[in-house]
DNA sequence: TTGAAAGCGCTAACAC
DNA sequence: GTGTTAGCGCTTTCAA
């Protein structure tokens, strides 16, 4: 990653990106004018301040900060010494009403504990901050009702574009009287929406999974899959389910739970009934990292070893999955590309509204640790 | 994708702002004023254009948008009516203008991908909501620059108020140049810095740790420590080598090793070359569960069995502390807690900048398992 | 190259 | 109860 040599922080260009750096300069405590405009604007000096003590106008004030380059560089001078002597601060709530941007990016993501979605939000934010976007991380706990008052920050003009992460019984819902708003999906996406969406291809991914198990000899293969609101967990249900046929194996249903939470402790629950039953399976597949970290946890619960006893298979590839015993095996997702693809499409489509946004698929990959 | 003009949504027809055609939903494509207006105005009606609609002043409409009493029913009746019928969204950008705040929380994490963090994020944002304010997130990956840019939001006017958890030391820098602005500290607090601060005692739980390790009859006790950047990590080396010299025990310095990550990976490369040297220690305490987790696969690595050849403890207890093998004894923080407490001293201090707000300290709790 | 002035959409005095 | 109006602090024509 390239940074800007120059003595700007990344961060500190972000919030105006093109525009000079304003830096950050005590008050003249000594200058009666300062205090004054101080106090009747509350808080600091405003652009008119800054204008009165350098004898320009508003105007030309504005263009320096804006890094408009029809400005005599003495003027410029003259004005950038007034802000660092003033320590005038751009007023970002009066610039976003007159540019109509908020430049916020909201994130809307079921739950931010998980450590899956923190490493795609990174990704976003990266993207975000690159392009002098701050991002509003909202954690809707996948209800519908928190997912639409979110959704209306849009049209509030709070934010000036969305990415979400919920699921796409969801985003259906809201796509029907969202279409024109400007929003992006991600990992969880409904091609019929027509909304922009990046992901992975959850079908095959699940597949690869089970016939790694498969060829590891197992046939009595279990899935711990979460709620089938998520279109991944249809997906990858699916493609569990014609791994099997292909190999011509006959799904147990009995083999098969869903889940409402992603939690270990959900994982290890499950686990545990899982091996209750006569003929319980010798290896398990997990649709999430987390929930295999609990299944391992949980079998271990009732004296099953793993990978002895039964072998399990994980899905994401977070950075726990390689720490914990034994390390996991699993499908990685492109966890931090994911997130910035994300970003780029939306900023995409925020460029250039009528534009075709498509959506894309990014490359899965089976990572044989010990676990299976 | 081209533009339909017919079938517009409720939203994207909204518009007829500033002028009279008083229609349903549904918009008459062949009126080129109502386009032109819509055109024009980018987006939805504007409080004018609801007033016009409702035959009422802006100001009534105002006073029905924020639930002022001095409207009589059946005006607000009409008003309620127009903004129905309008699809009228209030543009938050100028009213954040006008009321000169943003109503959004800065929530300063040095990575939110840890998950002591994540908990402590969502207390934050449950208290932030509860109050009519969105948290904006921003990661600073404990880097100085980083942290100044984002301070400088609140001057920027971007941000109301600001929770810091970043190391002490950055914010005692911080702190000079800010004692004034509306912020407070989170886990990380300098009380010389005269800022509103939540935490836990460090130096009393890291020496229950210690003395719980003591009392499993350890007398090798080693200390993986974070950067001492951190104050918690000051804290805790000072409980542990206090505890120990309670214990009549002559602290070994080859016995500690300070990180500069917190990282699953970090914790088991640190454990495996403590345990190259002569005379190991029998128990190692690591400030941080995604350390000690790490610790545990580090001395995996490396042959040791947890607990019978090496003891480990933790800190903070993260959900993650139970479910791995074995079991993690840990210190248990209150980070929900932390974080609605923060939020609400910030919010306090918000509703009354004068007001003294205290600095308070939360009770931790040893939690023992089967690692230690 | 610079300045004057018109708003962005909203809230809150202040009148009536 | 309701309307009129003056800005909030900024960007951006349009003139000079």
């Amino acid at each position: 990653m390239s940074r800007t040599p120059s003595s700007s922080s990344p961060a500190a260009s972000a919030g105006a990106p093109g525009q000079s750096s304003v830096q950050p300069v005590q008050a003249d405590p000594a200058d009666p004018a300062a205090a004054a405009a101080a106090a009747r604007a509350g808080e600091g000096p405003s652009i008119a301040g800054v204008a009165e003590r350098a004898g320009v106008s508003v105007a030309t004030v504005s263009r320096v900060l804006n890094g408009h380059d029809n400005v005599r560089p003495a003027t410029r001078d003259k004005v950038l010494a007034a802000i660092d002597a003033s320590g005038y601060r751009v007023n970002e709530l009066a610039r976003n009403l007159r540019t109509a941007e908020s430049r916020l990016l909201l994130t809307m993501v079921p739950d931010f504990g998980n450590p899956f979605y923190a490493e795609i939000v990174r990704g976003i934010d990266t993207v975000a901050r690159q392009h002098g976007y701050f991002m509003l991380l909202c954690d809707t706990g996948a209800d519908p009702g928190r997912e639409r008052s979110y959704f209306d920050m849009l049209r509030r003009r709070r934010a000036d574009g969305a990415i979400c992460l919920d699921p796409a019984t969801i985003q259906q819902a809201l796509g029907e009287a969202s279409q024109a708003l400007p929003w992006v999906a991600c990992c969880e996406f409904d091609p019929a929406v027509g909304v922009p969406y990046v992901g992975i291809d959850n079908y095959r991914a699940a597949g690869d999974a089970v016939r790694h198990l498969l060829a590891r000899g197992h046939r009595r293969i279990g899935l711990i899959n979460s709620d089938v609101d998520y279109l991944y967990a249809r997906q990858r249900q699916q493609g569990y389910l014609d791994a099997l046929s292909d190999a011509g194996i006959e799904p147990d249903p009995r083999w098969r739970m869903n889940l409402n939470s992603l939690d270990y402790e959900a994982g290890a629950t499950a686990a545990a009934a899982l091996m209750q039953q006569p003929d319980a399976p010798s290896a398990i597949f997990a649709v999430s990292d987390t929930l295999a970290i609990g299944v391992i946890h949980g079998l271990r619960s009732v004296g099953k070893r793993v990978p002895d006893d039964v072998a399990v298979a994980g899905f994401d590839d977070i950075s726990l999955a390689a720490q914990i015993d034994p390390p996991l095996t699993t499908i990685a997702q492109p966890m931090r590309e994911l997130g910035e693809t994300a970003a780029r499409l939306l900023l995409q489509r925020l460029a250039n509204p009528q534009a075709n946004v498509p959506g894309v698929l990014l490359p899965h990959r089976l990572v044989v640790r010990r676990s299976a």
